[in-house]
RNA sequence: GGGUUGUUAGCUCAGCUGGCUAGAGCACCUCGUUUACACCGAGGGGGUCGGGGGUUCGAAUCCCUCACAACCCACCA
């Protein structure tokens, strides 16, 4: 016997990913006129391992791939990583602070070296894991965000929106960071509630309020509601004298409707450059806006005092000075405040006035469908349309609600590692500025002018990732031709022409707007095709208590690579399908890991008995004749099952399909065909059967079904990764239904036989047309039965 | 403040557009070693499908309402 007693995934594992990696089974071919089936894998960032979470869409993926590979498709499944720039940098900043140093000291180019040696290091132990998972991708296409070929297509994005008034760069609010002194968008904010002291104090004949006194010095426009009977006397324009942190001021009321008269005394005063909703007050009435904080959150000398200090010191020594000088009135010590933090390092976020770029999406400049629309529109108007289907569609609202809130997006990042802008200024001796914006620096020289130098800041990494299903579509050899546009790359990109736009996107709802929304932003713009037809969103993976894994819980996190040696990769695999449905979280458990491990036995052992009773030989393809009532059941329910779990594999129902496949073959193969077969002379069926589970269950359990393939048969019989999904043969339906009859009457036997109390109820020894002798004289029970 | 989801067996969850005695895995109980498998086999117990109301011949499934839980978005100085 060929086949060992157990299945010891650890021992074939590795060898069976080489195999399938060298012969070519995952590498497309845009030349071939099979139907296409492609997928971009979301670009892990390289920050180190990988997670369960990313098991989980790797599996997903590998099925999808695995299953259409057996269909007959050409399948393009391009893995790649990505260099996410915010969230390395932080890591990388966290590291040097450790060493007692800071990038500053250390500088740009050194601070970059260091993190490319970072990310070399991540991606290899990175590529590694997924190799692990089984992943079927094609690596001979491997990519990376930060690749040339990228790094062009997002150059040529940039570019093109500049020229189309998409891309613009302005003073505005923006989240500042003083940690990683960079801003980043909205969606990167995460607030939390925490309880802070809420001031009450005396601002000439109003009472202002505020959690955040150390803002306040250059504050003089008092505001409050046009409405709000108690400032009646107070006409908008109205200035006065008042007493304030640092001597007098003079302050002018306005009159604005977004106050709330409700709130406190229905007045306030407001801090234009340091609040987003001040900011917007100040500039509908061209009101001065002075910066209070610096960059690196320290008081400038506007503070008087205080310049210089952090907050955290400034803010108590403020307070006090103010009560001495009798204008502190009240403090709430339990007043709850939504504070905003950076997600990445979570450093809390310092509204700033900055000059950064921007893309407007409500600019109705974009060809789409025969019309001129806002990226706003775009986005709308492909799901509204069904161009794109989300599944599940319940996320449809949410992308909806997003688009209808969503403000200019913020693109400019102050930190080093990423895509430089590819933008250049100048200045002349007055200090006018002129600023180029193109794919290659400029090169031209003026009198009077200075030298062109590029702009400082790095592009969000979500504006690479926006293009991530057809910029590594593009052929890198064309790409280093500057002559061609960017149609002209596309167009003859043999890639780009057979796999996009790709068939389904695949991954996590956290990052329906971060990624999914903004690639759909980006290439429709771009390309003038959707990125994807479907997006599948999978849940998140919570640790076995239902609460999230996390790192300040370290033993809730469970690594992929401690579960893979232990039960094997096709158990890891199947546990994170198993009952779980599109949008929906679930909680790691062990024991769906077991029961797993416990499929993969029962699929080896149905082989090792399989290869016993046949002997040797075996050779996949034919199809038998069936002999008994028992073929024929087995047959047409191979034929049914087969058709089930297409349909919903085909409809993205996972689960489904893979409970259909693990009760196939545990309750119909193992426990009535293959005891039905004992007692049968002819076994080809049983060979054939086999051989139609295995390819049912490898896009699930790619590992044990390929070692059991490359185990019993022999070399000319190839790959199983490469073979056919089974065909559907047709067997005689009286028979099969007898087979069924006979299966209800031997249970009922049993039922009887343990009524009656006999030891050995057993009947796996009885030849089928006995069975049905017992059953339709039933006067008896013959001693050989027992 | 706005929105989404969940509440089904002891536990974790399936159950798509309403339809056969409501399912799975794990756990539990009984019996069992047989041409693969104890990572096993044969069987069994266990559910007012969150509460209430409605539509329907028929509802876990549709509608209303209440309760509890989780999450997302917005955000008040």
């Amino acid at each position: 016997m060929r086949l060992p007693k157990t299945y010891e995934p650890g021992q074939y594992e590795a060898d069976i990913y080489t195999l399938w990696e060298q012969s070519g089974a995952f590498t497309a071919d845009p030349t071939t006129d099979k139907e296409r089936f492609s997928v971009a894998m979301p670009p892990p960032n390289e920050t180190g391992t990988l997670s369960l979470g990313h098991a989980l869409f790797l599996t997903l993926q590998d099925i999808m791939a695995r299953y259409n590979r057996l269909r007959g498709k050409d399948v393009l499944w391009l893995p790649g990583t990505d260099h996410a720039a915010l969230a390395v940098n932080a890591i990388i900043e966290k590291k040097l602070t450790e060493e007692g140093t800071t990038k500053h000291e250390i500088g740009r180019d050194a601070f970059l070296d260091r993190t490319r040696e970072f990310v070399s290091q991540s991606r290899g132990i990175m590529l590694g894991q997924m190799r692990a998972m089984g992943a079927s991708c094609d690596w001979s296409r491997l990519k990376y965000t930060l690749d040339p070929t990228l790094s062009r297509a997002v150059g040529e994005v940039f570019v093109k929106m500049y020229s189309d008034g998409l891309i613009y760069r302005g003073h505005r609010i923006v989240n500042w960071d003083p940690n990683l002194e960079t801003n980043v968008s909205d969606d990167e904010v995460e607030y939390a509630e925490e309880t802070t002291s809420f001031y009450t104090f005396r601002f000439g004949p109003f009472e202002i309020s505020t959690a955040r006194p150390e803002t306040k010095f250059a504050d003089k426009y008092v505001v409050m509601h046009p409405d709000d009977k108690r400032y009646k006397k107070y006409k908008h324009g109205d200035t006065f004298e008042v007493e304030w942190i640092n001597g007098p001021v003079i302050a002018t009321v306005i009159k604005d409707k977004s106050v709330d008269p409700s709130f406190g005394t229905g007045a306030m005063t407001i801090t234009p450059w340091h609040s987003m909703v001040d900011f917007e007050i100040a500039e509908r009435h061209s009101l001065d806006k002075v910066q209070v904080i610096d960059f690196h959150g320290k008081l400038l000398p506007v503070a008087g005092e205080f310049a210089g200090m952090g907050i955290a010191e400034a803010r108590p020594k403020i307070v006090e000075k103010l009560r001495a000088k009798g204008l502190l009135i009240k403090t709430d010590e339990n007043y709850v405040h939504n504070i905003a933090r950076n997600e990445r390092g979570k450093g809390i976020i310092e509204p700033q006035v900055r000059l950064q770029w921007f893309i407007d999406v409500n600019k109705q400049v974009v060809e789409w469908k025969g019309e001129k629309r806002s990226l706003k529109e775009v986005l709308q108007n492909v799901i509204r349309e069904g161009d794109i289907q989300l599944l599940p569609t319940r996320f449809e609202k949410t992308y909806f609600h997003w688009i209808d809130n969503l403000r200019d997006w913020c693109i400019s990042r102050q930190i080093w590692w990423g895509h430089r802008i590819p933008a250049w200024h100048r200045t002349d001796t007055d200090g006018t500025l002129e600023t180029y914006v193109g794919l290659q620096p400029p090169t031209d020289e003026r009198e009077g002018w200075n030298e062109w130098e590029q702009d400082a800041d790095t592009l969000d990494t979500w504006f690479s990732s926006a293009l991530w299903t057809w910029s590594t579509l593009i052929d890198p050899t064309l790409a280093e031709d500057y002559s061609l546009s960017l149609q002209d790359l596309l167009a003859k990109s043999p890639d780009f022409q057979a796999y996009h736009p790709t068939n389904v996107l695949e991954t996590g709802w956290d990052i329906l707007f971060f990624w999914v929304a903004r690639m759909i932003l980006s290439t429709t713009y771009a390309t003038g095709q959707v990125p994807f037809k479907t997006v599948y969103l999978h849940g998140l993976i919570r640790a076995e208590d239902g609460k999230k894994m996390s790192k300040s819980r370290p033993e809730s996190i469970i690594d992929p690579l401690d579960v893979i040696p232990k039960y094997g990769t096709d158990a890891l695999r199947m546990a994170l399908i198993m009952g779980v449905t599109p949008g929906n979280d679930q909680n790691w458990g062990w024991g769906k890991v077991e029961a797993n491990r416990n499929f993969c036995n029962k699929l080896w052992n149905i082989a090792r008995y399989t290869e016993g009773a046949l002997g040797d030989v075996h050779k996949p393809g034919g199809i038998p004749d069936p002999q008994s009532t028992a073929d024929h059941w087995a047959l047409q329910k191979l034929q049914q099952e087969t058709k089930i779990i297409e349909g919903y594999l085909d409809t993205y129902r996972f689960s489904e399909a893979y409970e259909h496949l693990y009760h196939f073959v545990w309750d119909n193969v193992a426990d009535w065909y293959v005891e039905a077969s004992k007692s049968q002379e002819s076994r080809e069926v049983l060979g054939y059967v086999l051989e139609n589970i295995l390819k049912l269950a490898h896009p699930f359990a790619p590992f044990v079904t390929e070692t059991i393939w490359q185990t019993l048969y022999s070399d000319t019989d190839g790959l199983l990764i490469t073979s056919s999904w089974p065909k559907v043969r047709r067997s005689n339906k009286e028979k099969a239904a007898d087979f069924e009859e006979i299966k209800a009457i031997v249970t009922e036997v049993r039922a009887v036989t343990r009524a009656l109390g006999l030891s050995k109820p057993s009947l796996y020894y009885t030849s089928v047309p006995f069975w049905r002798k017992t059953a339709s004289c039933c006067s008896g029970w013959p001693d050989s039965a027992a």
